[in-house]
DNA sequence: TTGTAAGCGTTATCAA
DNA sequence: TTGATAACGCTTACAA
């Protein structure tokens, strides 16, 4: 069980290391007989190649880092995986930090994880504008950085995320369909007003002359989910007294549409027959919720292997070629429609 | 932003590189002033040592594998967020690997995370024997592995777990108490008669001379989550057209529970009237769930921190003394209960 | 108190 | 076709 090097293969072959080195890596210089001995050699003894000594000596450390809010979200775990099954077929290992919904955290999530020699960063930014120069510099200068899932957009990098105007229309429009059109849209507060999410929401309203209400976007902390859910219930209490009450609401992510199901059942408000609810969710189990929940549900699985893909891609290329393979991928959401929003 | 070296140091400062080497670790042989000289120099460029080379040196990796079932879960997830927590305080970093619960699986991450020259092993296995003989050869040859969530009683290491007897016991005396007797118990078929999730909700049994039904208790796939829902739906419809009708359900895994609350939702059967709900589960918004959960909660965080924190302390062990250092950890669980068994 | 040199396991350059 | 040697960045006997 102990570890054999190629050290042991050349005296044991009587070959010097170099040639050993050679034949294991199908150099041309080497006899196909002596890559013979030494391939089943080395088979016959488990020889592992050190990978250590490998990224040492090659300059890189094979290691990619991921930076996401916080594993302990069901759409992250979702991401984590594909992005795992993608690293699978490469020899990269993956380092997760978390950054938890703060951009200074972020910060030091990248730093830690340059101070471990990572060859590119998989990274889902706190918001659309955190750490940009510092991200444009890392990207130009030290290792590309592939966005997922949140887009910073004045950064030129590869981005994979989800259309998710086009789910946020398709959303707010079946919410109109079924005659709900005082609609409650709440996000967390890192989201500026020119995300799609929002912007494709304000569209549905726009294209069929809904009025706005601007007391209608609600606002909450995704940082604590105890403030959050307070945040919320008191905004809603207030809303639901108004002269002007909300008929619906539109949850911009997982965690909020979640917890907002949860909120008004404590509230004990009836849904879907005073409150319709849809949003963007993820969760596995939606006929285990209280009612079954309409959502729009990303391909999150996919987002990570992407991103891990082309991560891996822009790696393979030389620095000075990568700026012309950046796109922007933007893959379909699916919506679906349970008893949350059926009228 | 250029990477800067020992070497480097030692070029600038007209000094050795070892002397530089030692200056930064803080040895003795090295008088105060050039240490001071070395480390400012080092601080004022960015100086970051290179954990390749280090590790190459020192012959470890600084690196834990870890290897659960599956990340795209919530209780693994927030164990992984105590793992990560714990590991921020260390110089390790993690690999993750998923075993999809399968023993195969189990293996080939094992050997992938021993190929990449982990210096320990955190596991959370299969079932309660696999690869006993496997384990047991690479935590007395190789490196420690730690066991947590699940145990193998044969092997002689580390673990790190709840108290799931004590929970599965009180959770079965509360059904009890609501006089729900006739209590169908839902397990992974990798549980074993001997889990003390079994254990205990027979004994609660026993205690008070209720009857134990064996058709109640129900096995099923944790592997796929479709067949799984098939699976306890098929068994229940069945159970509920038997002469001798359940009035309670006890799931023995978060995603179990959860399953069961969505598939009785979609046969209409009314929870609790007709059948109460409890089981294990740590998901964090129960209030969504239809109707509110009750559940036996688990220390995932706390699970997560104390396993990579045992597993450290075994590293920093002499070999031969850590057999001395085996212990079995069993955290408490909490039980909460909601509308799911109120009556 | 500081420096020299060897070595961790590889790969790459250059000679033989 | 094969081998000797240097190098990656760091630590550590051993010498000076």
């Amino acid at each position: 069980m102990t570890k054999i090097t190629i050290k042991h293969i050349a005296q044991s072959l009587g070959l010097s290391v170099s040639s050993v080195s050679k034949a294991l890596n199908d150099s041309y210089e080497i006899s196909e007989e002596t890559k013979i001995r030494v391939r089943n050699y080395a088979k016959e003894n488990h020889y592992k190649p050190n990978r250590l000594a490998k990224s040492l000596k090659g300059g890189h450390s094979n290691t990619i880092g991921v930076v996401v809010c916080s594993i302990n979200n069901i759409f992250v775990s979702q991401i984590l995986d594909g992005i795992q099954k993608a690293s699978y077929e490469t020899e990269y290992d993956i380092i997760i930090m978390q950054s938890h919904e703060n951009v200074e955290n972020e910060k030091s999530c990248i730093e830690a994880l340059l101070n471990k020699g990572v060859d590119g960063i998989l990274l889902a930014p706190v918001s659309e504008t955190s750490n940009t120069e510092y991200l444009r510099q890392i990207n130009s200068e030290v290792c590309p950085v592939v966005l997922f899932d949140r887009f910073n957009p004045s950064l030129e990098t590869m981005k994979i995320g989800v259309n998710e105007y086009k789910g946020a229309l398709q959303a707010t429009q079946h919410l109109i369909r079924i005659n709900r059109k005082k609609i409650v849209f709440i996000t967390g507060c890192q989201f500026g007003e020119n995300n799609p999410r929002i912007q494709g929401f304000k569209k549905a309203l726009k294209t069929l002359d809904i009025p706005f209400y601007p007391k209608f976007m609600l606002t909450c902390n995704l940082e604590n989910s105890e403030m959050m859910d307070q945040q919320i219930s008191q905004a809603l209490t207030e809303l639901l007294k108004s002269k002007v009450k909300p008929n619906a609401i539109f949850g911009a992510t997982g965690v909020i549409t979640i917890r907002v199901l949860g909120i008004l059942a404590q509230m004990k408000v009836k849904v879907p027959e005073e409150i319709a609810v849809i949003g963007f969710s993820n969760f596995d189990m939606p006929f285990a919720l209280n009612p079954s929940l309409s959502s729009i549900r990303q391909p999150t699985q996919e987002i990570g292997f992407t991103a891990l893909t082309k991560l891996v891609d822009l790696l393979n290329m030389e620095q000075h070629k990568r700026h012309r393979a950046y796109e922007t991928i933007l893959l379909d959401t699916t919506i679906h429609f349970n008893k949350s929003t059926d009228l």
